[in-house]
DNA sequence: ACCTGAACACCGTTCAAGT
DNA sequence: ACCTGAACACCGTTCAAGT
């Protein structure tokens, strides 16, 4: 089945990426691993860059199914802090598969682009459930949903680059500042419900 | 003179980084750029990525000066939104920098981590200043001010991944998310000083 | 439709040799 | 002390050829 060999090089692709970084993730070491010649992915993708699209869409739509896993039989969605405290773990987790997502891409790809829409629709509609419940300020939704990815996204990345980890007194990991973030939005929201 | 030599093959680094991002920073293409055989840059850096370090902590400098510059005559730190506004402004325009320098390296550099953590050290020292005007919460500060740097650093990322640009409604570019955070941090501090 | 092996242009790095 | 040109091993990509 093709569908199975395209797979067995993305996976192949992934490992080596785990491995050694982007650039341990050759064409050539890709097929060896996948056991196939180093130019076989040709034939499933339009060049390096594509199967490393593919790694990344990969890595969001598991992401998503994680949403709906947790929150089956319901059609809420997770509250923000599982999300935000999910995706902090998968950055720390898998950097590079993090690195790998967020970095630059040479031109757009559809798959990516969509798998990454449809992760910011869930967070929208997680931080809008916590609006209405008055745990956070009554901001523009979008707005308040951007302000939060980019708090748990900035925490990771620091943190990746090794530039939280003061140690001793002061120090904080992603979910600290997580917390402290929500605890601030908190106490806002109560502030603003009372004038 | 040796060090115009060596930081001509910086700026061909940066120039070229800029153009093209990372991938287009060969040593070949820094060589001609900059007027010398393509394996000159051995003479003053042990590889390729000790080139790019230099870039890396070149940027850093440039930001300590410019916090420097902007209160000169004084002893004081910039105020956090001026030095948060630089950072995040600093990010869009060069994009490529601001990846290389926070991005992956394959070990560590001095002159990179020391100029990190000068940086980091003014951040400190202007988040506690706004702490003790009462602008901002009574958090421990050196958390607070990983918060703050975290959220900019994310919103910047996001915005070079154009994961943050929604159209119309909603809309948010990196300051207004810095906008954002400092309304609340701000109304959280004020409801904490009246309890 | 999918795969292979040879080939091409390019790159980082090393090394012997020059000043 | 600094630079050069040749050389080596490696890489992405293309192509003719096979099933």
């Amino acid at each position: 089945m093709t569908q199975t060999r395209r797979e067995s090089l993305i996976s192949a692709a992934a490992q080596l990426l785990d491995k050694g970084g982007v650039g341990a993730v050759t064409l050539r070491e890709v097929g060896r691993v996948a056991g196939v010649s180093h130019n076989a992915p040709y034939k499933h993708f339009a060049d390096k860059y594509d199967l490393l699209a593919a790694v990344a869409s990969r890595e969001l739509r598991h992401q998503i199914a994680k949403s709906a896993s947790s929150t089956s039989g319901t059609s809420s969605p997770p509250p923000p802090k599982t999300l935000i405290t999910d995706y902090v773990r998968w950055a720390q987790r898998y950097p590079e598969r993090f690195k790998l997502t967020f970095g630059r891409w040479p031109r757009g790809n559809d798959e990516l682009n969509e798998a990454a829409l449809h992760v910011r629709a869930i967070w929208l509609a997680s931080i809008s459930r916590a609006q209405a419940r008055g745990d956070l300020p009554a901001d523009e939704p979008e707005r308040l949903t951007a302000l939060v990815l980019a708090l748990a996204h900035g925490a990771a990345d620091l943190a990746i680059a090794g530039h939280l980890s003061a140690k001793g007194r002061g120090r904080a990991d992603p979910e600290d500042l997580v917390e402290d973030l929500f605890r601030h939005l908190s106490t806002s929201a109560a502030a603003n419900r009372r004038t």
